[in-house]
DNA sequence: CGCTCGGTTGATTATGGTCAATTCGCGTGG
DNA sequence: CCACGCGAATTGACCATAATCAACCGAGCG
């Protein structure tokens, strides 16, 4: 597709679109990572998402309402802009397409709950276990992971954000996982050694992607 | 609206839809509270949205999509069941009403956000403090505020269970929130005593509803 | 060479969970 | 009419999980 054209390459740590944000075009990410989230006036950060390549960012921006959260690269990504007529015709010519957005959204938002529960319900231990087991699932499903293992270029920090603890519990989380030989992370290569135990721990179900 | 013809009455702690259902009507609730929520093997529950009166319970279940979630009443409710065919009819004929639902599913998306940042970087106290002020912004539009006060027909553990947090924490949340002056809560029945204290606690900010 | 960032560790504190028991109001059946 | 049971709120004692504070290490980089 002519996507193509739109896409340039942004910096890790740069912010795609920021809160109360009203633009006129739609962001794709291509490759890298990305994350939604918000944060207090502490300087506290939720993440609320995580983007991965494949993942549209818009969410009624471009129908004229705020954005009530923050977008921000957490790699260096390739990024399209496409303007937002050009994204409108690209939807209206190819309802495959905006088929797939549809189903994209609502496995979004199926995600966000399955978050909001995770944070809500869950451990620390089975928390992480939970989200590693998601990652897998959708890395492996937009062919990211290779000799079963994968690249996970996100921190320690990133992680704990999302999973709402402290990053020195977060650390001691990781290792324990590591300890009982249930996955392998080092040098931002993942590995998840007992595929089963671990989706045992954290519960995980992966109809909702 | 014809609606009316197809309201009835249903019971507390009635199962609307269940996890992973497929149904052909919209469900949508006219008196009454009611949640989405999730479960453990373990029991426990995770609520992931209060519902009340105005609010569509359907989530792509018309086009097909399995629910990720149950809905559950809280208290004895008024509910319309409108059939697939109708309803898509309703929404044809009047588009004002097709975009308020858009309008309503963004919102309800935002309030999940929201959500997920409460449980994930909030203290329990904070985190009781911004859902109140929620209720209070969103029972207000809607009319159901009276004198100041609102009926709140929700027990402690709903709320806990929406928070993520025990029982017995959120009740002595709450009387910290009575003694501090806050808030009055008796007989399900809510005053917000300090409005602007309870907001600048929960840091709320009510932009996203 | 010194800096920063990401990861790691230990010690201490605090927040919130669990268990168990009590109260109160209300409805129901004897 | 009253005993009983149940749901909801409440309390106390104790325990577990995770936050905080502080320091240190190692790699990469200007």
């Amino acid at each position: 597709m002519g996507l193509a054209y739109y896409v340039r390459s942004v910096e890790r740590h740069t912010v795609l679109l920021e809160q109360e944000a009203v633009v006129d075009y739609a962001l794709i990410l291509f490759a890298g990572f990305a994350s939604r989230y918000k944060r207090r006036m502490s300087g506290r950060r939720q993440i609320l998402a995580y983007l991965i390549p494949g993942d549209h960012c818009d969410r009624g921006v471009l129908d004229g309402y705020p954005l009530n959260h923050a977008i921000e690269t957490l790699t260096r990504c390739e990024v399209a802009k496409v303007p937002r007529a050009a994204y409108l015709n690209l939807l209206a010519f190819h309802p495959r397409i905006a088929l797939a957005l549809q189903h994209a959204r609502l496995a979004e938002e199926a995600t966000a709950h399955e978050w909001m529960a995770n944070i809500g319900m869950r451990s620390s231990l089975e928390r992480t276990a939970h989200l590693l087991c998601e990652l897998m699932e959708r890395l492996g499903t937009i062919g990211l992971i290779s000799g079963g293992q994968l690249d996970l270029p996100l921190t320690q920090v990133d992680l704990a954000d999302a999973l709402g603890h402290s990053t020195v519990h977060q650390n001691r989380v990781l290792q324990t996982l590591r300890r009982d030989g249930l996955i392998s992370l080092q040098e931002r290569r993942l590995r998840i050694l007992a595929p089963r135990q671990l989706r045992e721990l954290a519960e995980f179900e992966d109809d909702y992607l």
